[in-house]
DNA sequence: CATGAATGAGAATTCATTCAT
DNA sequence: TATGAATGAATTCTCATTCAT
């Protein structure tokens, strides 16, 4: 079934369509269950029929419920570069840095307030007891990563006198927790209850920006 | 409180025990359960047996396993208490705000670090998508509450000038994720992995405290 | 709590009254719950809750279920005693028979097609598999008792001349099926769906009378 | 019908076989089984042992207990049809009524009065509380559908004068239940105690006949 | 590669009944 | 006598996984 010989051409695509389809539908189901239901709560049955295929074709994409799961939040861990790169670009060279962080505070929150985004964190943690190295795997791709990179852009800018601060990884999470602790927290329990509104982001964005430059700016 | 003649004191305690215990015993068997496993993860086999008693023991003591997870979690969302008052009364008549916030702060990291309350939230964030009023519940009266009594504190302390704030709220909010944001962030996904060492604690809570005060510090 | 001494006589009344009360509680809410859902379909506990006592109470007035479900049947069959009094009665010495046989027609069936009548019937039918004895007794006190009667009136009235037939038992079968075959059958399926109007039902009677009147009447 | 060359006669059968058998085995045994115990009385599990299939393959099946009791008892409602037949080309062009009757009598008697249709009867009106519809429906179709076609029958014979009624729906419910009324009623309660004798159900045929055309006969 | 049928283990919950008080 | 607590067995139904085709 793999490579076809010269006349059997025809098909292929065909084929090749349907299992990238088949991956890729089941992929889609799965997640969207695994978020709504949590690990447990979602069944291979119920993945195969919102996939609109058999069971046994899930088993053949694959192995197990587990790698499935897997397979799906790993996929899904690496997906805030939008924002690192933005952070990174806009914090790199400039002289206004409040303006700026207000700027990166605002894009924290609309990237980090995403319902797919609070339903993994929440799918993650609530079986990080089942899957400890998943969590922990997903912990570095994301919010570490993030908290990374942003020391890194701190630090260049402490070395150009922008800023000043002698631990660049804890004003990192200084200012990521300022911006998002509260927010994000209250999102963990609240779900989708009551997403704040943008005008409170915002004003949230800004006192973040303000508290950490009356600690971090230059006198 | 039966009636118990001078003779027949062995079978008072027998029953009143017996009666305590086996709600009690249900309760510590449930909680460890639902804690390491979570809610889907945890049967009520499991839970009679760990807590020797009869599956049916158990439901004569609640009605289904829905109503014994929520009273479980309630019942241990109001924990907190010795910290609020702590801090209360710590920050009301001070004037050396700097050494009492980090004193706050310091408890503040040990509460909450506490691997049954680190399990807690795992547990209630997993399942706030199948049990959404409980999780708000909850977040209102452990989270919520506590940054509630910080604001309370904060206030006092704004009307006798020792601090400057026009959102004690916010600062609140401010200084609680300064001070748990990122150990918190990472101990619900890297479980009781590495508990952070005390020194790197109270680091965490000088820095935070340091951070608070340069922006709501007295000029 | 236990038996009182010859001063705490006023409390015997009491206990006997509660003795009677508790027996009658327990009849009647078994009636209710056997009736309405069943010999399977209802529990002990049910009736214990409807009854307003507790499980063990039930277990005191009788020994088990079964018991308890016999009990109960059996005292409810020979409740058709009014019909057959006033069938006898009505029958004795009568010329015009065809106004006495609309009557005890429309007696007949007004007797039979009652609810408590209708679910009792289902209830002993569907579970006659279960208990074969009950059934057979119930039949012969209920509706073989009542065609045993009427054969016994039918026969007077033709040794005075005043029916024609050789077999009053046939008869009387006869009689009693041209009345309530169709509705009793009917209302066995078809619950308390659509109680016939009286006006029907009288019309019923009429023409049961009349075929019966053209087959056994004085030529 | 699945491709199948010379040699590989072999299993074809066998994968359509067992589909069929599956299916058919389990209802075989649930008819059984939810006849002799009704459907309170009849255990999933029950029914799949005794079909030798397992539990989750009766799920696979049948979507639930109540859908596969109703599935057969539907199934099984229309069965009649070979009598109903037998009446309406018998009746159809007869003018020794009398004779015909009696053949009809006969067989109405020997059609209603098999073990499969007492118990089916018995099952359908012991649970017609807990499904109502189900037994409107099957009186419907059963008992209900015999009255309206020898209904039928009795107007056409009006018609061409053979017999004389008004309404002949009636004159059918009249002569039903003089066959069967008795014999039925008294097998609904006494089970397959006494099975009547085919000599004296010839006896009640002949009588119900003789009492019908009293009535409904040609002067 | 994809399917429908099948499975054994285990889920929550209820039952009739008994024991200690 | 009446009770509350307890039990072991059984109920309906679901799960992740595999086999024959």
């Amino acid at each position: 079934m793999g490579k076809r010989n010269a006349v059997g051409e025809r098909a292929a695509p065909t084929r090749r369509a349907a299992r990238m389809a088949s991956g890729g539908v089941i992929r889609e189901a799965a997640t969207t269950l695994f978020l709504r239901n949590g690990y447990l709560g979602t069944s291979m049955e119920e993945i195969a029929t919102v996939a609109g295929v058999s069971k046994q074709t899930v088993y053949t994409h694959f192995p197990d419920k587990e790698a499935l799961f897997t397979d799906l939040i790993l996929g899904a861990a690496g997906r805030a570069d939008d924002f690192l790169q933005f952070a990174t670009a806009v914090l790199e060279g400039t002289d206004d840095v409040e303006s700026v962080l207000r700027q990166v505070a605002r894009r924290y929150l609309a990237t980090v307030l995403t319902p797919a985004v609070l339903q993994l964190r929440r799918l993650v943690i609530g079986d990080s007891g089942r899957f400890p190295e998943l969590a922990r795997t997903y912990y570095e791709r994301a919010p570490g990563r993030t908290l990374v990179t942003l020391a890194m852009c701190f630090r260049r800018l402490a070395e150009r006198g922008v800023l000043v601060m002698d631990n660049p990884q804890l004003a990192a999470e200084h200012f990521a927790y300022l911006v998002l602790g509260e927010p994000l927290n209250q999102a963990m329990f609240c779900g989708g209850d009551k997403e704040p509104p943008p005008a409170e982001l915002e004003r949230r964005a800004d006192a973040a920006a303000r508290v950490f430059l009356a600690a971090y700016g230059r006198a």
